[in-house]
RNA sequence: GGGAGCUUAGCUCAGCUGGUUCAGAGCAUCUGCCUUACAAGCAGAGGGUCGGGGGUUCGAACCCCUCAGCUCCCACCA
């Protein structure tokens, strides 16, 4: 058989993948025999195309579905779309514009229509490319949030806000999103800086011609909606304006002069012009102060005939323009650049107007009491735990949450109206009907219209680890009861109070328990400057290029060679590319151990303590990486996980064992061997499912379901700590005697001779793997030093090896020369430590024994030093 | 403005309640090797006053104070 040096995954990818599916090992029905483990996806927009974030975020989830399968848990991972109702809306209003069909030509229902075309279309993409990452998903459970079941939810969970009183509706400013003219909550909002221009604008004391009042503001053409001017009552600059008006410029409407502390003195000129109609701040000044609310701007932003001017213009545009009238008119005092941070809208980026309007909204304060409770007491834990404040944060000054959009695409929100606004809360027609002659017995309208509005996207979402589970609402219901709460949630901390906290609430308020015993919070990823990926930077690789590339394990590995939870992840193709290497030095490994001939007697020696030395090894590293895993370090996990199986197996123990070229090896080593590379492969199948559950196919003949995704995890055992020391001394003694051929420029071809000053005891039974990995003719022990030889040591026993004619005594003289300065400086500073009285009667006994004990070697080596120098 | 966190090798990061796993890992770098598993490799080596300063202690990367720099979250003063 000949295979290529070089593993090629794409093959091997999608054979296994299908397999996988076809014997339907990703899909999972409760078992009672089994524990659950359970896992819902963050689920992917629809409008969302596979990115780097998606990359990392899967991976994870998929190890840890993969790992929890292979340890007998019933592992369930459900998948499934959101369907973004602001940012999908906006793309199918795109498409029909592509098509010159305008959104406000056609019918909700044509819309609609349009719009589930777009997502039968589309919206399955993501999923698709999960595949090729090599995702675990029970794809029989895949859920969308608009489907009827999960909508059903939605309402029904509305319905019962309502009834609690924990929804209402209310007149509040609102962020507004003048493009997608819809109201925004506060978390979709962007803050970026933005340089404007701050207009310093005089406006005339009424009656009097030459008095003035001059304002500061970056929005000259809401001067129209002003209702007061406001200044401080400390202010000794204007306290002649008491009680005074003033007179708009242009529309010459005259507003009150107010005092209120609110006022800051040193910012601009100490007076505020006050917008309750445009400005959140001056909405509740205005409220405190009874001012007329005069709003100017209709809901794409454009100014109406309340501002008299500049009439159906953009309000961008009214801006530059009064600005020339004020100008004109001289109105204005001057103009300074100005950076401010204004708001953007998240989906849209237009500039957000805050703008007073009818909304729902849920009242947070009680509901999310169990939810900060349950995290502050680690019921819920948080990983990192740093994001604990955050969140404690948020909770705590948690304002009520804006819930209704304007907008087509989404769940509609189940109020009925009559012509004079009155309404009820119902599920249906009928039922709201009803309630409405019960609730309002003098009106008798029969016409009750449905409310236009839908609800935000995330008042669907904040119920998917409980709405996934088609009959959820029997109580004893087998899916919801066996899999909730589910165990782990992987996500970005982006979305910590958007969804993760909701979901929270959600699952506290509607089903009285967590929806999840761990969150784990992935980092950014960014390109190795730090940057943000981003399709407009271009900085973002393709994730299914890597793929092709690198394969699926060697992206997955990459990925999680560097990336701490709750770290950011500079991401870096070279990683993908380590990634691919190690599937290869895994591949060639196994190229190794089946080109061998195997031969019934005779195992030796070696091969005998390799074997025990690297049992221990391994139980070691399981242990290791066990408790990586229950710390939810991925990282190290694999990083234990690469080391385990490149250093130690392949350089070291493969390299023990393997026989001479063409030579057969002993069976019961062969046996052995493989036996530990099947561990292996278990060990690193969740990291790296494919290319594992190839060789576990090429390592033995296995049933149609014998397979490694379904392969019992393997169980860390006792550990030989003795052989480990031993290892790890005869390791040293074999670089040692690498290195001296390296400087020498010995051929690792031409034996060596190695004289051992001291007892044979200290690596015991490894002197035959350090006479065959550094290719010794012979060891010898002596008590005698040697003569035309190089030496070193190994702790505090001393090493020779006799190199006739290849040593330069002065240079071995100036080595030794340095090594015992060395030595000397370290015992000066040890028998310092020993003779200050204070460390000797402060320190716990084991540090003092330590001390003592270097000390002694020290003085050993500087002996032994002496003495080389003197044969020189 | 309020809050949280970070600063350890060229890069990315570990370092638990102060003391033998205290100065580590992976990658990168350098040197020598196309050695019959692997050049996507092998062997070896060199890199750090643990951000600066001060303190507590017999002993500090770790605790305290202080200065400097960076990051994130929240708020959004016209």
């Amino acid at each position: 058989m000949s295979l290529s040096t070089k593993y090629s995954p794409a093959e091997v990818e999608n054979k296994w993948y299908q397999y996988w599916m076809d014997e339907g090992f990703f899909h999972s029905e409760p078992n009672p025999d089994k524990e659950p483990y359970c896992i819902v996806i963050p689920p992917p927009n629809v409008t969302g195309v596979l990115h780097m974030g998606h990359m990392l975020n899967n991976t994870i989830q998929d190890v840890l579905v993969r790992k929890a399968r292979m340890e007998g848990k019933e592992a369930c991972w459900v998948p499934g779309t959101d369907h973004a109702s602001i940012a999908t809306e906006a793309r199918v209003v795109a498409m029909l514009r592509e098509k010159g069909i305008k959104k406000s030509d056609i019918s909700r229902e044509e819309f609609l229509k349009y719009a589930w075309e777009w997502k039968e279309k589309y919206g399955g993409i993501i999923l698709e490319q999960l595949k090729k990452l090599g995702a675990s998903c029970d794809w029989q459970r895949t859920r969308f949030t608009m489907e009827p079941t999960l909508s059903d939810a939605v309402t029904d969970v509305f319905i019962d806000l309502y009834k609690k009183g924990n929804i209402y509706r209310g007149l509040r400013m609102v962020n507004w999103d003048p493009v997608g003219k819809t109201a925004l909550s506060d978390d979709e909002v962007n803050y970026k800086d933005v340089q404007s221009k701050l207009y310093y604008i005089k406006y005339p004391i009424e009656g009097s011609p030459t008095e003035f009042v001059t304002i500061a503001t970056v929005r000259p053409e809401t001067i129209m909606a002003d209702s007061a001017i406001c200044i401080n009552p400390n202010d000794e600059r204007y306290k002649h304006l008491k009680g005074k008006r003033a007179l708009i410029p242009l529309i010459n409407r005259a507003i009150p002069i107010l005092e209120d502390e609110y006022v800051t003195m040193d910012f601009g000129t100490g007076c505020l012009k006050v917008t309750p109609a445009h400005d959140m701040n001056d909405y509740e000044l205005g409220k405190k102060h009874k001012l007329e609310v005069i709003d100017i701007l209709n809901e794409d932003g454009t100014l109406n005939e309340k501002a008299q001017l500049f009439i159906g213009e953009d309000r961008f545009i009214a801006r530059k323009k009064i600005a020339k009238e004020l100008e004109a008119k001289e109105f204005l005092l001057k103009v300074e650049e100005y950076k401010s941070n204004i708001g953007h809208s998240e989906r849209t980026d237009a500039v957000i107007e805050p703008r007073l309007s009818l909304q729902w909204f849920v009242k947070m304060k009680e509901i999310t009491k169990p939810a900060l409770e349950n995290v502050m007491n680690d019921n819920i834990q948080i990983i990192p735990p740093k994001f604990k404040n955050t969140y404690r944060h948020w909770m705590e000054n948690v304002r009520d949450w804006c819930i209704s959009r304007q907008l087509w695409w989404g769940q509609r929100i189940p109020a009925w109206y009559d012509e004079e606004g009155n309404y009820v809360v119902a599920k249906t027609y009928e039922s709201a009907i009803e309630q409405y002659k019960l609730k309002y017995p003098t009106f008798n309208s029969l016409h009750l219209k449905q409310d236009e509005d839908v609800l935000d996207t995330w008042f669907s979402s904040w119920l998917w680890p409980i709405s996934v589970f088609d009959g959820f609402k029997d109580p004893n219901n087998k899916d919801i009861k066996y899999y909730y709460p589910t165990n782990d949630l992987v996500t970005a901390p982006e979305i910590l109070f958007f969804w993760v906290a909701r979901m929270i609430i959600a699952g506290y308020e509607y089903r009285g328990e967590m929806p999840f015993k761990n969150v784990y919070l992935t980092g950014i990823v960014r390109d190795k400057l730090g940057r943000k990926m981003s399709k407009s930077l271009g900085n973002s690789p393709d994730p299914l290029d890597l793929i092709e590339t690198y394969g699926a394990d060697g992206v997955r590995t990459g990925m999680l060679f560097s990336s701490p939870a709750g770290n950011d992840l500079l991401f870096d193709e070279r990683l993908c590319e380590q990634g691919r290497n190690f599937a290869n030095k895994i591949w060639n490994a196994f190229r190794l151990v089946s080109g061998w001939e195997i031969n019934a007697i005779g195992q030796p020696d070696e091969n005998k303590t390799a074997i025990l030395w690297f049992e221990s090894r391994l139980n070691q590293s399981l242990a290791e990486i066990e408790d990586h895993f229950k710390k939810f370090r991925m990282s190290d996990a694999l990083l234990t996980a690469y080391k385990l199986v490149w250093d130690d197996f392949c350089a070291w123990y493969l390299e023990i064992i393997k026989p001479e070229f063409g030579k057969p090896i002993d069976e019961a080593t062969y046996l052995k061997t493989i036996q530990f590379f099947e561990t292996l492969l278990k060990v690193l199948h969740p990291f790296m499912p494919f290319i594992t559950e190839e060789l576990w196919h090429e390592l033995g003949k296995r049933g149609k379901r014998d397979c490694l995704i379904v392969a019992p995890w393997p169980k860390s055992a006792k550990v030989n700590d003795l052989i480990l020391i031993e290892a790890a001394t005869a390791f040293e003694i074999i670089a040692e005697i690498r290195n001296t051929r390296n400087t020498k420029n010995i051929s690792p071809k031409q034996t060596l001779k190695l004289a051992v000053k001291g007892e044979k005891s200290g690596v015991q039974s490894f002197w035959p793997i350090v006479k065959k990995l550094s290719n010794l003719s012979e060891i010898v022990f002596t008590q005698e030093k040697f003569d035309n030889a190089t030496s070193f040591h190994v702790q505090s026993t001393e090493y020779f090896i006799p190199l006739e004619g290849k040593i330069d005594a002065a240079k071995e003289r100036e080595a030794i020369l340095k090594e015992l300065d060395y030595q000397n400086g370290f015992l000066m500073s040890v028998d310092k430590k020993l003779s200050n009285e204070k460390f000797v009667s402060g320190a716990p006994p084991a540090v003092i024994a330590a001390e003592r004990k270097k000390k002694a070697d020290a003085e050993a080596k500087i002996k032994a030093l002496e003495e080389g120098l003197k044969s020189l």
